[in-house]
DNA sequence: GCAAGGACGTA
DNA sequence: GTACGTCCTTGCA
């Protein structure tokens, strides 16, 4: 008998450092290990032949959990980093890859691989077989045999050296100054500092070799301590006999581990093709499939990739197309049953960090360079590390920076304050806190480890610290974001990093209201107390790196991994330099339109107040609705859902057109009145003393379809329909010696719908350049689009608006204040000439109400809990929603992805444009004059071709472009 | 001081 | 009929 024992964990941990991580599966898994581990499998089968050829075979992995070693040494491996991040989802696919070679398994709750594989070499051994372990463990090597009954043998592929190395005595005392069977006796003394086996202090491998080779073993030589004639040697012994025989139980492998299996349930069986293709195959590894087929003689192509490991295809947005319903049915049934190996590990990810307990105690404040460096060469050997930043506001263009936090792992947190002061808030009470770095010192220290691009920095909202760090002339490389991981995994469910927490982590947090209070009484961060800041701060990077550990996984498993790493993450900091840069506005003009808008909204006023008898706040629908319908008796009047009065401005045109002048004089007023509040009045505050400039805050993680918002202003709804409205807007101007360059899409929705339900008349339509509307209008009403009259193409375009919103009968009649049947007339024939749209209505209706969700062409989910509502008009609306969402949604990534890749493409292009605003279908970019026209050509290639390579749409994309000095006329 | 509702600005 | 954010009033704490 010659039993092969493989050492699986040994093999994965020393293979990951010792391979370079490329390898990814399509899904974006990272495999290289697993490709090395069964590399190494069938090189085994082909390279042990003859004498060496194994009958028996194992792979011993360790169990997660407590040893009998826990007991004896709490410390032992206590130390241990957390597995990287990119080793973690291989551990089950080794375990899979091991049985699909045909090859038993093995784990055992409370031991480690090293007592099983012991246990395993001895009692084969004991029945005269032979032993070989494939490992380079020096733990095991207190196993090998004199006799050769024992060897081990190891694969770790190392560059310039055999394949296979044999470790023997030989290799033995080369590594220890002893036999095998004194390796305990001198690891008991010399320890082990990775596993955290004490030994005794002072004393290394050569010492302890020494000892032992003169003593025989460890009780002889504490037996004979008095005899050592180094004094300071003699003394550490005296004074720790106990850790030394400590350090023997831990290093001592058990060899009496209740087995399962016995020796000859391990005998080799003949590779099954049924079961190992289909997980090669799964593992996308052509080579091995390839070598192996050779050697089974079988041909692959007979056995379809296991589900439960294959890449998921990605979800498609497309329809009535079968190899997509298979595609999805096949994801169906792989999510279905819980066996997709990402699945599993992101589960089990979440499990296990959920159960590590918070302690506040255990975070740190960094007062010193010292401390500070101590933390810098933690995170540095660490490679990625959780970060917050503290600041004095809500925004970061005005926020001064008050501290930096850092997490390495959870349960770990460190508080760097910079700039406190004391908690008197009047003027002059300002002092600094003690106990604090210099701020220009530390960010001297920090700025490295944020540049540095092989060390992973996780935020939650990058973009903000992205921004105040570039303040601090801090730049940032390689980000993740706990957000938007949430984002691109759920949408815009969860907002915060309390909710987050409190979903996934069951765990509350510091509200940071207990810190600040609120109202007049507010503190900023700068105020709070240092021991409250600390645990505030550290406990927001502990949390933001056990989020990451609980979401980073979910992306491979739930086939989001793309979306996010193309589109969300590298978004975020693009964002961050648009909201520094800010926009120009001329407060000149605004100041004057809003004295010409007060005057004249003031008029109104006056008039309104004449026509309706008496005097009333203009501003309150509640006191409008009762003059109208109460007082002056005006039928038509309708009740909003909690029984007040409609005064909507829909209610007051149709009053107005009914002859009632006061309904007009209200609408006037009301639109007056909303430039002045919003816009006129309003922006002016907004801008910023440092810069000159007014800067909204983009959120990437708040619309449920991925578009961008804007707030803090709202610069995505400056006027622009009215001719008062586009004064407003010609209040954004380019700066001195600068010229606005806005580059907008074309019918941007109606391109994508066409793309999506592939609709030939349209894609035609686009083709060709047509007026769109036109074209839909003869389509349906046999209008000649020569000559047509407007009021037609009113009409089709509102049609077209409607079918992008989800039509409905009633919508339409609204919209174009015709009866509800005309428009139930209209949408049937617009499905009769167009019919592939209703099948992509249907289609989308249908999978919301079975999956929960709809798509976009780029995989971005958009999810619906409602959709099975007993609620009729609350389904209606998911209906219409679900419709909406892959058209509005797909147009939102293209976008994105235009933004992503315009700075570069500027850049290489030799250009000097800055983009500074998105608005949903338009960029806005300030260009030095004179560059503007070779600028534009740019812009609209990087915009037109934003959706290649990743999505080929078959209808053309046209962006329109225009330079000025200000957003109105550059519109 | 805060939340909800209504209204209205944008794509 | 889709997707947002802001302003104002109202009502309640």
């Amino acid at each position: 008998m010659h039993l092969l024992l493989v050492d699986g964990s040994g093999y994965i941990f020393r293979a990951f450092h010792a391979l370079p991580q490329l390898n990814r599966k399509s899904d974006g898994l990272p495999v290289g290990c697993v490709q090395g581990f069964c590399n190494m499998l069938y090189k085994l089968t082909e390279d042990l032949k003859g004498e060496d050829e194994p009958t028996h075979m194992a792979v011993i992995f360790d169990y997660s959990s407590k040893t009998f070693r826990d007991d004896i040494y709490p410390q032992y491996k206590a130390q241990r980093p957390p597995a990287p991040e990119e080793l973690v989802p291989q551990f089950p696919l080794t375990r899979a890859a091991t049985r699909a070679f045909g090859i038993p398994s093995i784990e055992m709750e409370g031991w480690e691989a090293d007592d099983i594989i012991a246990t395993y070499a001895c009692n084969a051994r004991k029945a005269g077989g032979k032993v070989t372990i494939v490992s380079s463990d020096k733990d095991l090597m207190q196993l090998v045999e004199p006799d050769g009954s024992i060897r081990m043998l190891d694969t770790i592929p190392r560059p310039g050296q055999p394949p296979l190395r044999w470790i023997g005595v030989e290799e033995v005392f080369n590594k220890f100054g002893v036999g095998p069977d004194k390796v305990i006796d001198v690891q008991a003394l010399c320890g082990d500092s990775v596993d955290n086996v004490p030994g005794v202090p002072g004393i290394g491998v050569k010492t302890a070799a020494e000892l032992i080779n003169q003593y025989g073993d460890l009780e002889n030589l504490l037996a004979h301590v008095d005899e050592i004639k180094q004094n300071a040697r003699r003394e550490k012994l005296r004074e720790h006999a106990e850790l030394a025989r400590i350090s023997k139980r831990l290093v001592t492998l058990a060899q009496d581990v209740p087995v399962a299996l016995d020796l000859g349930a391990l005998a080799r069986q003949p590779i099954a093709p049924s079961e190992l293709f289909p997980f090669l195959k799964a593992m996308e590894f052509a080579t091995i499939t390839k070598r192996l087929a050779g050697l089974l003689d079988a041909n692959p192509d007979d056995f379809a990739a296991d589900p439960d490991i294959a890449a998921k295809p990605v979800a498609a947005v497309g329809f009535d197309n079968t190899a997509r319903a298979e595609a999805r049915a096949a994801r169906q049934e792989a999510t279905g049953r819980a066996g997709n190996a990402t699945v599993l590990h992101a589960a089990d990810m979440h499990a296990r960090v959920k159960a590590i307990p918070f302690n506040p105690d255990a975070y740190e404040i960094i007062r010193d360079a010292s401390a500070l460096q101590r933390w810098l060469d933690l995170i540095v050997s660490n490679g990625h590390v959780a970060t917050d930043t503290e600041s004095t506001g809500l925004d970061n263009q005005t926020a001064d920076l008050v501290g930096i936090s850092f997490s390495v792992a959870p349960g770990t947190g460190a508080y760097l304050p910079l700039g406190h002061i004391e908690g008197n808030d009047d003027m002059f009470g300002g002092g600094r806190v003690e106990g604090q770095m210099d701020m220009r010192e530390a960010l001297d220290m920090v700025r490295p480890m944020f540049a540095d691009r092989s060390i992973l920095k996780i935020f939650h909202n990058a973009k903000y610290d992205l921004g105040l760090l570039a303040r601090y002339d801090i730049a940032v490389n390689s980000i993740d974001d706990t957000l938007l991981l949430s984002y691109s995994l759920d949408g815009p469910q969860f907002n915060t990093m309390a909710e987050l927490s409190d979903h996934w982590l069951g765990f509350a947090g510091i509200p940071i209201k207990d810190l600040l209070g609120s109202g007049k009484t507010q503190k900023t961060f700068a105020q709070v107390p240092l021991a409250d800041a600390a645990r505030y701060a550290a406990e927001d990077s502990d949390i933001t790196i056990r989020l990451w550990q609980v979401l980073k996984p979910r992306l491979a498993a739930e086939n989001m991994t793309a979306l996010y790493e193309t589109i969300e993450r590298p978004l975020a900091p693009v964002l961050a330099r648009m909201e520094g840069r800010g926009v120009s506005i001329d407060r000149q003009i605004l100041s004057r339109l809003s004295g010409e808008f007060a005057q004249r909204a003031a008029a109104f006023e006056a008039e309104a107040y004449e026509l309706a008898g008496q005097s009333f706040n203009l501003g309150s629908p509640k006191q409008l609705g009762e003059i109208l319908f109460d007082k002056m008796g005006l039928d038509g009047g309708t009740k909003t859902k909690t029984g007040a009065w409609a005064t909507g401005a829909g209610v007051l045109e149709e009053l107005a057109l009914k002859g009632v002048p006061l309904a007009r004089t209200i609408v006037d007023w009301r639109q007056l009145t909303k430039l002045m509040g919003t816009y006129t009045d309003a922006l002016p505050h907004y801008i910023n003393q440092r810069t000159g400039r007014v800067h909204t805050t983009y959120s990437q993680h708040s619309v449920l379809t991925g578009r961008l918002s804007s707030n803090d202003p709202n610069l995505q709804n400056i006027p622009v329909r009215t001719e008062d409205g586009r004064k407003i807007r010609s209040a954004f101007v380019a700066a001195p010696g600068k010229i606005l360059v806005s580059a907008d899409y074309s019918q941007i929705e109606l391109r994508v719908l066409a793309h999506i339900a592939d609709i030939q008349a349209l894609k035609d339509a686009f083709e060709e350049g047509l007026d769109i509307h036109a074209m839909t209008a003869s389509e349906m009403f046999g209008v000649p689009v020569q000559g047509m009259p407007s009021d037609v193409r009113r009409r089709a375009k509102a049609i077209n608006f409607g079918i992008i919103y989800g039509i409905s009968a009633f919508g339409l009649a609204n919209q174009l204040s015709i009866p509800r049947g005309e428009a139930g007339d209209y949408i049937k024939t617009y499905f009769e000439r167009f019919p592939g749209i209703r099948d992509y209505m249907e289609e989308q209706k249908r999978r919301v109400k079975a999956d929960g969700h709809v798509s976009t062409i780029f995989g971005r989910k958009i999810n619906f809990p409602n959709a099975n509502s007993h609620n009729p008009s609350e389904r209606s609306f998911v209906e219409r929603a679900s419709i909406n969402a892959p058209i509005q949604g797909s147009a939102a990534d293209i976008i994105r992805r235009a933004m992503i890749r315009m700075e570069p493409a500027l850049k290489k292009a030799g250009i000097e444009a800055d983009m500074l605003l998105q608005v949903h279908d338009e960029l806005i970019f300030e260009v030095p004059l004179g560059t503007e026209n070779t600028a534009m050509p740019v812009i609209k290639t990087v915009m037109e071709g934003a959706a290649e390579p990743a999505v080929r749409l078959n209808v053309p994309i046209q962006v329109d472009a225009h330079a000025a000095h200000n957003w109105d006329e550059a519109h």
